[in-house]
Formats: C-alpha cells, structure tokens, sequence
DNA sequence: AACACTATCACGTCGCGTGAAAGTAC
DNA sequence: GGTACTTTCACGCGACGTGATAGTGT
C-alpha cells in the first residue's frame, strides 16, 4: 500500500501526461487502469507506475488502436511483467507479437499519410501568392 | 451541363477515390460538394472535377481538419479559382494563407507522433523474445 | 467560509457504420 | 424480370467534450 503523499490526484496526473481529466476517466471505464486508491472523500490517488501506464496508452493512441485492443494488450503486458508461467506465459507472448506487428504496419501506413500531408501543405502554402494559373 | 455519358455514379466515385458511399454522402450533407446532376430516378452523378475534390477533401483528412474547417478551405478556395476580385479575394487568400500555416503545423505533429509510435512500436518488438529484464 | 479541486450522472458531438425498406437501371 | 446499384430515413458507435450539481480538501 502506497503512501498517499507519493501519490497524485487525477489532475496533477492529467497534466503530467497530457490527457484531459475526462479522458483518463474514460480508461479507467473502460478497463484500462483503476487508481490505486482514493481519499476517505472519493478523490481518485494514482501511483507512479500508473502514471506510466497512462503515459503507454497516450503513445498508443496514435497508431490507432481502440480502447478494447489497448485493454487486451495492456493485460498481455501484465501477464508478462507478473512473471506469469506456462500456458499463460504463451498466449501474451504470443498476443504482444500479434500486437507488434500491427504496429509496425500501422506506422507504415502513419508514413503514408504524413507524405500525403506534406504534399497537401507544400502545395497550399504555394498557392496564395499567384493563385490563377493553377491545375 | 455535362453529358451524362461522362459522368459517374456514387459507387464509381467512391472505388475510385477510396471512400465509402456514406462519406460521399456526408460530405454533400455537410456542404462539402453537391453532385453536379442526379438521374431522373434520383441517383447522384458527379463530374471529373467533383472527383477531383473528393482527392483533395481525402488529402486533408490526415490532417485533422474538421468538416466545417474543410467546408471553409474549400470555400475560399473556390473563389480564388473562379478568379474573384476585390475584398472576397483578399479574405479567400487570407483563408487559404491561414490552413496553410495549420497544415504545416499539423504536420510537424503528426512527425512527432509518428517518431514516438516507431519508438513504441520497437519496444513492443523488443519484448516478446526475453520478458523479465525489461523497465 | 472561500476557493480550487474533484465526484457522479447524463446528454452532446463528430465522422461516419450499418441496417431497413424501397426504388432505379439495364 | 432478375440483379446490381442506388435512394432516404434513422439508429448506433467510439472516444471523448461539456455542463450541471454537489461533495472534498486546506
């Protein structure tokens, strides 16, 4: 049991992260994390860990992943770092490789629209000076 | 008024561009673009053109640009193609100057996201093979 | 007792997805 | 007259945003 002056209230933890209060309740709906603990009046208490589980999500949101996809990972994350064994032990391996691969391939497809992005801007950014002899 | 024979039905269109119908429709909801023609039983007919600016409506998606922002975009747009004069073309320039700008900075995050996804991405890459002495 | 922070509903938004039931084109 | 395509509702969804109203902490 964490000491609660090592611990955050939410918003100090949504602003460390950058997320919005409401967001990181959302998580906390949706199965991603429960805090830690709350004071005797129902303020949510977050650890330092958790802290970093938030900051994991954040940085999965932009390879697009939905909620319910982050929950399955973050339980095969779980399973690992409890040093689970066994049958157990396979299948999160085998659900973090699966989850690896569609990153990667998500970020080639993160690469796409970036290009497509840049090409759009170059060409927006050209065109308010002469703006008649455009195709 | 283009013939017919020249022009597509929403299904060629959205093929084409890679939309579904819905968003074709939606984006007529929103005032994005209305079909040049509709068939006397009602099917929408788009020309070249308006296939066109499905393209470049599908450009800005990366983006992040919301529906009433393209609407705006496209708008001033517009007038600097029909070669407007006066006032309305110093707005429509000020406009397009203006989502250019955004554009370029839309695109140096989505550089950021992009480089924490990769990062994110290799962790989970990382990890699968040997668990326990990870951080 | 003032003040910022937080709690839980619960409805709103945005960009479509997804039928349903009917009409149209060839 | 079959069948592939299209039409208009209209409700559903994900990932939160946005109050409203009330309790908490110092």
């Amino acid at each position: 049991m964490p000491d609660r002056g090592q611990m955050l209230q939410i918003g100090e933890v949504a602003e460390r992260v950058g997320l919005s209060l409401r967001s990181v309740r959302f998580y906390e709906e949706s199965g991603l994390l429960t805090p830690a603990a709350r004071t005797d009046g129902g303020f949510r208490l977050y650890t330092a860990e958790q802290v970093e589980r938030l900051l994991l999500i954040k940085r999965m949101k932009p390879l697009g992943f939905s909620v319910e996809e982050m929950r399955e990972l973050l339980s095969a994350y779980d399973t690992l770092e409890r040093g689970e064994e066994g049958e157990e032990l396979a299948q999160a391996r085998a659900s973090v490789a699966l989850f690896a691969q569609q990153a990667l391939e998500r970020c080639e497809e993160l690469r796409k629209q970036l290009a497509r992005a840049e090409e759009f801007a170059e060409r927006l950014a050209k065109l308010p000076s002469g703006a008649s002899g455009e195709r």
